[in-house]
DNA sequence: ACATTGACCTGAGAGC
DNA sequence: TGCTCTCAGGTCAATG
């Protein structure tokens, strides 16, 4: 689930209800998905500490704490943050419970454990670590940082807009939704593509990401125009009705309408 | 340096 | 019903 937009979903949820309020418990239900912390490092950084902001970059979510330092969360493929009130009916798969002085429980679940929670000192060093690419919505990602940032890939256009080296926030969902948008096939390679082109998948971008975050990110509110809700088998091109083929580039699924987006 | 592939996990759904 | 196979929106290490 979880690429930019589902990840400023989660952020702007956990920022609406879980700042401020002093952590009273933490539990660590599964240590696979703990990074370069322990649980017990993890509980004493928390515990009798407040969340205070958050942060994005790419799908990763940060959290200030007011101690010092910050709570990073990633949510693999399957990840998600629930903040409930009632302990017994909380979802499966709860991997890590913060729960503070008022009662209630914030709650982050990976069914697949692909995810991860980890404690850093600062997210800027974090993001130059692992260099990730910039942000997809951020300002100062404009057009020449596009270009300049895209020029020197010489794969597929679908893989080059997932690797978050080089750009970071999109993932296999919203690399098709932008590949249809721009009517490009997703295995034209990024070598040869001309100005316009550029132009084009840049400001789908720039169209698309903010457009789902304000969808909630859930494919049903996305509007009729958009590839997503009919990303699966049989679905239909919502442009000419064309049935929609998938195909495998770099491993994952890609779907495209073998009408709207030819191969170059 | 860059691109691609398989491995890491669990669970749902299809087909037999 | 139960078995097997494939697939799923993540990254990372190993390979070409």
């Amino acid at each position: 689930m979880p690429e930019l937009p589902d990840v400023e979903v989660f952020r702007r949820y956990l920022a609406s209800t879980s700042l401020h309020q002093r952590i009273r418990t933490v539990q660590v239900q599964s240590n696979r998905i703990l990074r370069n912390v322990s649980a017990k490092k993890l509980r004493t950084a928390l515990r009798g500490h407040q969340f205070e902001s958050t942060l994005r970059h790419g799908k990763f979510l940060f959290v200030q704490l007011d101690s010092c330092g910050w709570l990073v969360l990633h949510f693999g493929m399957t990840g998600y943050l629930k903040y409930f009130k009632q302990v017994d009916k909380k979802p499966a798969h709860d991997r890590l419970l913060v729960g503070s002085v008022n009662g209630f429980h914030l709650g982050y679940y990976s069914q697949r454990l692909l995810g991860s929670v980890d404690l850093i000192d600062d997210p800027k060093d974090m993001i130059e670590t692992k260099r990730l690419g910039p942000d997809a919505l951020d300002r100062d990602f404009d057009l020449v940082a596009f270009k300049r940032t895209i020029a020197a890939h010489r794969g597929t256009v679908k893989s080059t807009l997932m690797n978050q080296q080089i750009i970071a926030g999109i993932g296999n969902i919203y690399a098709d939704e932008i590949l249809f948008r721009t009517r490009l096939h997703p295995a034209t390679k990024v070598v040869g593509l001309d100005e316009s082109v550029l132009e084009s998948l840049f400001k789908s971008i720039k169209a698309v990401l903010p457009k789902a975050v304000e969808c909630r990110a859930d494919p049903a509110r996305f509007p009729r125009s958009y590839l997503t809700p009919q990303r699966h088998a049989g679905g239909q091109c919502p442009r000419c009705g064309t049935r929609l083929e998938r195909i495998k580039i770099s491993a994952r699924s890609a779907y495209f309408c073998p009408h709207c987006q030819r191969r170059s």
